[in-house]
RNA sequence: GGGGGCGUAGUUCAGCUGGUUAGAAUACCUGCCUGUCACGCAGGUGGUCGCGAGUUCGAAUCUCGUCGUCCCCGCCA
């Protein structure tokens, strides 16, 4: 194998892969690259080579010129992924050789001059769109797997996404701040990646699961506007949409009430839509968060299809139907969900209540309504009324199916909303190219964890109520409690959440005290933002984006990993330095984690 | 912590109910080819069937374990 040489410049390029056009026509250019392919005809050898902004043909034609010979003998020994740089000649293509399918594709460069750069050992997986390579390798060679043109798109349209954001709130007076990753450890909500003191033995600092209370803070020092796209962190088990370090849009604003907030939030996303999609974002719909679980079961609302959940507990009341009737007693409730012109079959459906059993569904019952009249393991049990009835309510005709759901609210709403967006992909109502946001409002304040059989925050203990809690008192059911919070949907995925915060120091005890947290708790924890309340703090509220999320399907992609230059596996390992590995006994004692060992 | 899928040439996969020498495509190597653009044609190299144990006359195939990876539940905004 050739050796590459350094870069001189008369081989620097003078264009990008891109750049070139019939109307460069007879110019002297070099051309700087990969070869992403080669095609040797004997006589002649075509290359395409590859940048950042494209691909350029590049011809090797002995007859040429006695240079160009040179370079065709030198070509003969390229392969692909090699490093080159070429001076030459761009010419038309011949008539009916020009290649609609690429930028460039009205010209090609005939060589001259070459300069091998750097060769390449026979790669481990190919780098066209062909080859379906596992993730495993990809990410173990994910310098090779990045170089593919389908990631270089994801990747670099995360960065105009970027771009497009950073000059929104510039253009919107933001301040760009930047706030510590070395923090306190504060265990509420999710597991802390931890960093042991080496100054400050058997102490830790935390790496932040958000910035949320440094920009509350920034907010008391009195920048008004901050914003920063920021790493977070989270030591919990990993998904396709999760991973141990993710990057967030934080925005915080003082004196904003809601509207505030969500207009800027819409301007933020408006831009996106139109740089990186050219589409205008419209009117963003409002639901609140009752209403969400209402019709879709869920907080986070697909609303590119319609297929609402129906509550139909009182028109099957005293049916007679054990499975209802229980759930019923019991204080649960019925709901139905119809799909329309729903061509299953029975195994189909026998899926689909494999499907659900694993949220909580002990069955699922269905009516189908046949031509000939309706199919159902049911009816016997509801008899011709009530039966009737269901049909009437549901607006069902010919060929649809209604499948039902009879237990608790919360395990209902949970594998109804599933049900929902399984028959949604299923039936194909899921348009890739729709972006439908939404935003879902009047959260709860507060939820019972039966875990820790406490009340906890939905959003986080700083998010400030509707009214005024200080009137709360023993008579008060906190769990109706609203909280100032609003959450940016986009095709059923969270991609912001945000609130108007607490900047009051008595309403953020009370939320302490509703929490179960204990005054000489709070001031362990939070003590300095309590403090802060105290000197002036202002109103505020702010929101924050997942844009891994937003980037993913932007890309039109299933996994974060996909947008995430250099990702961790499931098990939150990196394929590629096998990080994290063990370290020294001699790192450990520095660091006071271990005993010193004298050795004899 | 739990459930499931996958693991066979460099890569992507096939390999049935256990049966002689484990196949295909592509990549790679050699030769031919002046208009291709996933070039073409001819030939060739390439395998500890993830690893370990077991069942069997015989295991890529069956069983158990283990490792890796992905998806999901729990967990997590």
């Amino acid at each position: 194998m050739s050796l590459g040489r350094e870069l001189t410049s008369e081989f620097q390029r003078t264009h990008y892969n891109n750049q070139l056009r019939s109307s460069n026509s007879g110019e002297k250019v070099v051309l700087n690259g990969w070869v992403q392919n080669r095609r040797d005809h004997g006589g002649i050898i075509f290359i395409d080579l590859r940048d950042i902004k494209g691909v350029t043909q590049i011809v090797f034609d002995p007859n040429f010129s006695k240079q160009a010979k040179e370079a065709h003998t030198l070509a003969d020994a390229f392969r692909g992924e090699y490093v080159i740089a070429i001076q030459g000649t761009v010419a038309n293509r011949l008539e009916g050789m020009a290649n609609s399918r690429l930028e460039t594709g009205d010209i090609e460069v005939f060589v001259e001059n070459v300069q091998l750069l750097n060769a390449s050992q026979t790669l481990p997986f190919q780098l066209d769109e062909y080859d379906n390579t596992n993730e495993e390798l990809r990410l173990k060679y994910r310098y090779l797997d990045l170089r593919r043109v389908a990631m270089q798109q994801n990747i670099l349209t995360k960065h105009n996404m970027y771009k497009s954001i950073r000059n929104s709130l510039y253009n919107m007076d933001f301040n760009e701040i930047e706030t510590p990753y070395l923090t306190k450890s504060t265990p509420e909500g999710a597991r802390d990646f931890l960093v042991p003191s080496r100054v400050n033995k058997g102490t830790f600092f935390a790496l932040p699961q958000s910035p949320q209370i440094f920009k509350q803070l920034l907010m008391a020092a009195g920048y008004e506007k901050y914003f920063q796209i920021v790493r977070c962190f989270r030591d919990e088990d990993l998904r396709a949409d999760r991973q141990p370090e993710f990057t967030q849009l934080d925005v915080e604003m003082s004196f904003a009430m809601e509207p505030d907030v969500m207009n800027m939030a819409e301007q933020i996303v408006s831009d996106v839509m139109l740089n990186l999609r050219g589409t205008k974002l419209g009117n963003v719909p409002q639901i609140t968060y009752q209403d969400a679980m209402d019709k879709y079961g869920n907080d986070k609302p697909d609303i590119r299809f319609e297929m609402l959940l129906h509550n139909i507990t009182d028109v099957v009341k005293g049916s007679g139907f054990k499975v209802f009737d229980n759930a019923i007693n019991n204080g649960g409730i019925v709901k139905g969900i119809k799909a329309e012109k729903a061509n299953l079959s029975r195994k189909d459906i026998d899926d689909l209540t494999n499907y659900v059993a694993q949220f909580g569904a002990k069955g699922l019952a269905y009516i189908r309504i046949n031509e000939d009249g309706l199919q159902s393991p049911i009816t016997k049990f509801l008899g011709d009324e009530i039966t009737a009835n269901i049909v009437k309510h549901m607006d069902a005709n010919v060929g649809d199916i209604i499948f039902f759901a009879a237990d608790a609210v919360d395990t209902v709403n949970d594998y109804m909303s599933r049900l929902r967006l399984k028959l949604g992909e299923i039936l194909g109502l899921m348009d890739a190219n729709q972006f439908k946001f939404l935003w879902v409002v009047d959260f709860p304040l507060l939820e019972y964890s039966t875990d820790e059989k406490r009340y906890v925050a939905v959003h986080h203990p700083f998010t400030a109520p509707q009214g005024n809690i200080l009137d709360a008192d023993g008579n008060t059911e906190v769990g109706n409690l609203k909280a100032r919070a609003y959450d940016l949907v986009l095709n059923g995925n969270e991609i912001a959440g945000g609130s108007i915060r607490i900047h009051n120091n008595q309403v953020q005890e009370k939320v302490f005290e509703l929490l179960g947290i204990n005054a000489d708790e709070a001031n362990n924890k939070f003590g300095f933002l309590l403090d802060a309340m105290k000197y002036g703090f202002p109103p505020h509220g702010g929101i924050a984006f997942g844009l891994d999320r937003l980037a993913a399907i932007l890309c039109g992609v299933d996994s974060i990993r996909d947008v995430i230059p250099f990702p961790k596996t499931q098990r939150a390992t990196d394929a590629m330095s096998n990080a994290p590995t063990e370290v020294t006994q001699a790192q450990l004692s520095e660091l006071g984690l271990i005993q010193k060992k004298f050795d004899k």
